[in-house]
DNA sequence: CGGATTCTTGACTATTTGGTCAAATCGGAC
DNA sequence: GTCCGATTTGACCAAATAGTCAAGAATCCG
């Protein structure tokens, strides 16, 4: 007899034959899972409130996603290469100014068009990372280290005055998430400001202003 | 007839006439409650690991304090203030790099000895700051403008590059407490560097080059 | 249409969790 | 030592939460 396809099989270890209603329910899981667990990270997110949050019972939505754990993981795994796209775009060819100017710049954006997606791997790593911590020991590790690479040639060029490249790295990850993570508190201090246009803008500039001049080669 | 002084009353209201017993184990209430609310925020903690940590049945740390929020706010006031202090000893008549490399110091300093601190404003933040949200927005808001004035002043004069005040301080928050909400990440991508010593001085030295670079008056 | 399959959910269970209570133990002032 | 309030905890309860199940509703395909 042919192998018989288990009921949800392509639902949960991949996608063998996604009906057009399982693409669209996953979706919104997903979705609605990442302004939840982003909020209140794994543990203080619950089933419930992610179901409520995609309009649909807690049965539907474990139809989907046996477990909570896995849709932690889908939601994890659904951003993480986004997340990382900017950094593995600099171009070691480039400007060394321009390509920082432009990576600070992506990584600004991502945090004011989807904040949720910094906020959840905020909550992962202050919680130990416990899911995504290989991921951090190699494929972030390695990735980081190519790239520190490059602007430690920059930097051995005098193309940059002479910054640890790790550090920056750092800082620019600390800087831009920041905006993401620490909304909240940035809304407070700063009031109605955060609502004009143009504040993210202003936020690009100010950013851009300190960074690159921190690490512009001084004559 | 002399007022009668309520059992618990300074335990739970005010230091009245707290025991030799009730200081020691409030203290040590505290600091398990610091490490588990740290690492996991308010609602992803339980009543049941912080009376775990602080060796302790639950019934007796209830005992101490009521009810799960109250042990929240507890730790988080306890902690505020030091997490302030060294934003509040800028000192306007001080020299500018002078005055910013010390408050990076200390931040750093503070990110590195008491890690667990950060992360529960992190988590506090992320969650939407529902405790110290009203705090944030008037004391910590007063606060910041003030020293942006300052910071504005300087400006000014002459005496700093041409930045923004408030996002100048946005970033030297994010930086330095980067180093203690991320640790895991910066572990994971730098590997064994961070244990080895001196470590931290090499982390301060990035970090001031960069950022002082930054706002340095340039010829 | 009609039958098979996918999708949906109300009702339920087991476990975890915040919190209570009464009884037992401890500690300090006399 | 003795006494009384302070401290401690085992046993318990109610609510919240992750996950199950069987049965009904919708959808797809010939």
């Amino acid at each position: 007899m042919d192998a018989k396809r288990e009921p949800l099989a392509g639902s949960r270890t991949g996608p063998a034959q996604p009906t057009r209603i399982q693409a669209i329910n996953r979706e919104v899981i997903l979705d609605a899972a990442l302004e939840v667990f982003a909020a209140h990270g794994f543990r203080g997110a619950t089933v419930d409130q992610i179901a409520a949050r995609a309009e649909m019972s807690k049965p539907n939505l474990l139809y989907y996603f046996r477990r909570k754990p896995d849709i932690y993981r889908a939601v994890l795994e659904h951003t993480l290469s986004d997340w990382l796209a900017p950094l593995a775009a600099i171009d070691p060819n480039g400007d060394p100014i321009e390509e920082l100017r432009r990576y600070i710049t992506l990584k600004l954006r991502m945090s004011a068009e989807k904040p949720a997606a910094s906020r959840l791997f905020a909550n992962e790593v202050l919680a130990g990372a416990p899911v995504i911590g290989d991921f951090l020991k190699t494929r972030l590790r390695e990735l980081v280290h190519e790239k520190a690479g490059v602007i430690g040639r920059w930097v051995d060029e005098g193309r940059l005055a002479p910054v640890d490249p790790m550090h920056l790295v750092f800082m620019i990850w600390a800087v831009t998430q920041h905006y993401a993570d620490f909304d909240v508190q940035v809304r407070a201090v700063l009031g109605s400001q955060v609502a004009k246009p143009g504040f993210h803008e202003q936020t690009a500039q100010a950013v851009l202003t300190i960074v690159l001049n921190g690490v512009r080669p001084r004559g």
